[in-house]
DNA sequence: CGGGATCCCCCGAGATACTG
DNA sequence: CAGTATCTCGGGGGATCCCG
C-alpha cells in the first residue's frame, strides 16, 4: 500500500480509504455508541495492537472524524468522540452491521461480546423491527457487556451500562440472537433458559417485535 | 494480520472481515452493475495487481458472495456475478458511496472516473433526489465513462454503456459532481460549459432534481 | 488475447516492551 | 493511563511470465 488511495474519483473510493482499513470500521463502531477514552477502546477491540490503535486515531483525526479531547480536572484523560462528519457514518456503519448479521449463527471459538457491539446491535435491532408500542426500560445483559434500553413514545434509545430500575432485565448468552431473527420464540426463549429474566416478564414480547435482526434468506 | 477476523460475536466484524480488506469494496460495487470478466475488472480498477484481485475473487466465491461462472459458447468467457448475499451489500455500499461523496470536491491528480463509479453514482443519486416525473432516456457520459439511464414511473435504472437513442445526451466532466450537489443550477452548467447538451435540454431541470448527492456540511 | 500464476520487495500489521 | 519504540512476519504492490 503505498499510499491508501484508489486513483478513481467517487465517493465509495473515498470511503473505502478510511473503512477500507483493518480495524477501522470496528473503532468507528465503538466511538458510535459515545466518547471513548483509549484504554476503553484498547478494552472493546480485542486483540488490536496498540500502536495501530493509536495509528488509526490519528489518521481519523486528520481526516475530520474524531476528535481528541484532553478532559481538564481531577483526571486529564483523553477522550475521543465522533465529528458530525463521523457520526453521517452511521447508517453506512449501521448497514452493514445488519448485512453482517445475517450470517451470524454460532459464535466462533474464542469469540466474544463488546459492550459496544451490544449496544450498536440493539440499535440496528431497533431499526429493522417494528414501532415499540409500550414505553419501557431494559437493561440487557449478553456475556460481560450490557445495555440499557429506553422505550419512549415508540423511540427507541441504546446506552452502554447499567443505569438501575428496569421494568424487565434481561440476561442472555449467545443464543439471544436467535431470539432476535424470532427463530425462537419468547415462550421458548424462557423455556430453554436462552433468556432469564427479571421484572415485567410480559415485555419480553414487545422486544420480540420491536427488535429484530433477520437471518440471511439462504 | 494472522487472519482477517476480529474475534468478536457480531454483525460489523463479520462485514468487515469481507469488506475492510483493500479493493473489496470496489471489487464489489463494480459486481453491483452487472457480472463482469476479469479484465472488465481489471479494467475498471486502476492499479488493482492482478494477484490480487485474482485472490479477492477466490475469497467472494468462498464467502458466497460471488459467482465464477464459464460462459458455454463461441467465447469460453468466465463471468463473475453476485449472489444473493452479495446483492444484499448493495445498500451498504451506497450508504457508504453517499457518504465518502460527501467531501468529493476537486478530483485528485491522477484520478480517474470509471463506468462502474458513473453507474452506481447515478443509482445513489437516484436515492437521495426526489422521485421522478416525467419518463424519459438519458445517456450520460463522464470522461471515458458512459452511463445509459432510464425514468420510467417514476422509477430510475441505470446501466453501463450506451444503448442508444436518449431523449437528452449529456457528456460532462468532474463538475457535473457539483451539478448533482445544486451548487450549479441547470442554468449556469450550461452557461458554463460545465455540461454538453444534445436533445430536449428541458429534461436537465428533471435531472437536478432526481439526481441528489450533497456536500458534507462543514 | 483473456485469465490468471509466480516472482521479489517492501510496507503495514501483530506482538511485546517500555516510558512520560 | 496513554501512548511510543522496536522487532518480526505476512500480505499487498508491481512486473513479468504462462497457458489454453
Amino acid at each position: 500500500m503505498a499510499n491508501r488511495e484508489y486513483h478513481q474519483y467517487c465517493g465509495l473510493s473515498r470511503a473505502a480509504e478510511v473503512v477500507g482499513q483493518r480495524w477501522m470500521l470496528l473503532i468507528l463502531r465503538d466511538l458510535t455508541v459515545g466518547p471513548r477514552r483509549y484504554s476503553d477502546l484498547v478494552a472493546g477491540l480485542p486483540g488490536i495492537p496498540t500502536n495501530l490503535l493509536s495509528t488509526r486515531l490519528k489518521e481519523l483525526e486528520g481526516d475530520g472524524l474524531v476528535v481528541r479531547e484532553v478532559r481538564r480536572g481531577a483526571d486529564r484523560s483523553v477522550v475521543y468522540g465522533l465529528t458530525a462528519r463521523g457520526l453521517a457514518l452511521m447508517p453506512a456503519l449501521d448497514a452493514l452491521s445488519l448485512w453482517g448479521a445475517g450470517e451470524l449463527r454460532e459464535p466462533r471459538e474464542g469469540e466474544i461480546v463488546t459492550e459496544a457491539s451490544l449496544v450498536s446491535g440493539l440499535r440496528v435491532a431497533a431499526g429493522a423491527g417494528s414501532r415499540p408500542g409500550r414505553d419501557a426500560v431494559f437493561v440487557v445483559h449478553v456475556g460481560d457487556a450490557t445495555a440499557h434500553v429506553l422505550v419512549r413514545d415508540g423511540e427507541v434509545t441504546v446506552v452502554p451500562g447499567d443505569h438501575g430500575s428496569p421494568d424487565l432485565r434481561i440476561t442472555a448468552g449467545p443464543r439471544f440472537r436467535d431470539f432476535l431473527a424470532g427463530a425462537v420464540s419468547p415462550q421458548e426463549a424462557v423455556a430453554e433458559g436462552i433468556v432469564g429474566l427479571e421484572g415485567d416478564a410480559s415485555l419480553l414480547d414487545d422486544i420480540a417485535a420491536a427488535f429484530v435482526v433477520p437471518y440471511a434468506d439462504s
